[in-house]
DNA sequence: GCCAACGTTGGC
DNA sequence: GCCAACGTTGGC
C-alpha cells in the first residue's frame, strides 16, 4: 500500500465537505498536471491520502482520506462549460483522470505546515520543498507515520 | 529544440 | 495583494 498527500483549497473543496458527502466520497476532478496525473494513475484501492488545505490560514494536513476507485476518465475535461475544460481530452481519448476518494478521519487538531517545517525526518517531503506545486503527491511511508502520530499526539 | 511570454499555484 | 517558482505554449 502506498502514501499519497493532496491538496484543495478548502474556499473550493473542504475536508468538512467531504464529510457532509452522501458516503463521504467524491472524485477528484480537475486535475489539469501531467506528473499529479500520472500519480493518480498510479493510485491503488486502498491507498493512503492525506488531505491538506491550502491556500488558508493556516494551511495545514487536516486528515486522512483512502483511495475506493482507480484512476478513470475526468469527464469535467469533456464540459466545455465547466472551468476545467480541456479540449485536448476527447471522450474517445482522455487525456485527463480522477480518483474516488472516501474520508478516513478528519483531524481533531491539523498539523500546520509551519510544524511540520520544524520536525525532524521530514526534511524531504515534497510537500516542504521550496516553489513545490504538486497537488498530488507521493509521501514516503516513514513520513506518513511520523506525521499520524504527531496528529494523534497533539493537543491544545 | 530553444526560450520568452504567459498563466497558475500557493505561501506569505 | 504580492510575487517567486513552476508548467505550458508558441514563435522562430
Amino acid at each position: 500500500m502506498r502514501y499519497w498527500l493532496m491538496k484543495s483549497e478548502p474556499e473550493s473543496f473542504s475536508i468538512d465537505d467531504l464529510a457532509r458527502l452522501p458516503k463521504q466520497t467524491t472524485s477528484w476532478d480537475g486535475v489539469r498536471n501531467y506528473q499529479a496525473r500520472n500519480f493518480m494513475r498510479e493510485m491503488e484501492l486502498g491507498d493512503q491520502v492525506f488531505f491538506y488545505h491550502s491556500s488558508t490560514d493556516p494551511t495545514a494536513i487536516v486528515g486522512i482520506a483512502e483511495v475506493v476507485k482507480k484512476a478513470y476518465p475526468d469527464p469535467t475535461a469533456f464540459d466545455p462549460k465547466d472551468k476545467h475544460y480541456d479540449p485536448k481530452s476527447k471522450p474517445s481519448n482522455p487525456l485527463w483522470e480522477m480518483v474516488d476518494i472516501r474520508l478516513v478521519e478528519k483531524f481533531a487538531h491539523p498539523l500546520t505546515l509551519e510544524e511540520l517545517r520544524a520536525q525532524p525526518g521530514l526534511e524531504k517531503m515534497e510537500l516542504l520543498r521550496k516553489g513545490s506545486r504538486l497537488s498530488v503527491q507521493p509521501v514516503r511511508p516513514e513520513e506518513w507515520k511520523l506525521i499520524v502520530k504527531l496528529a494523534q499526539r497533539k493537543k491544545k
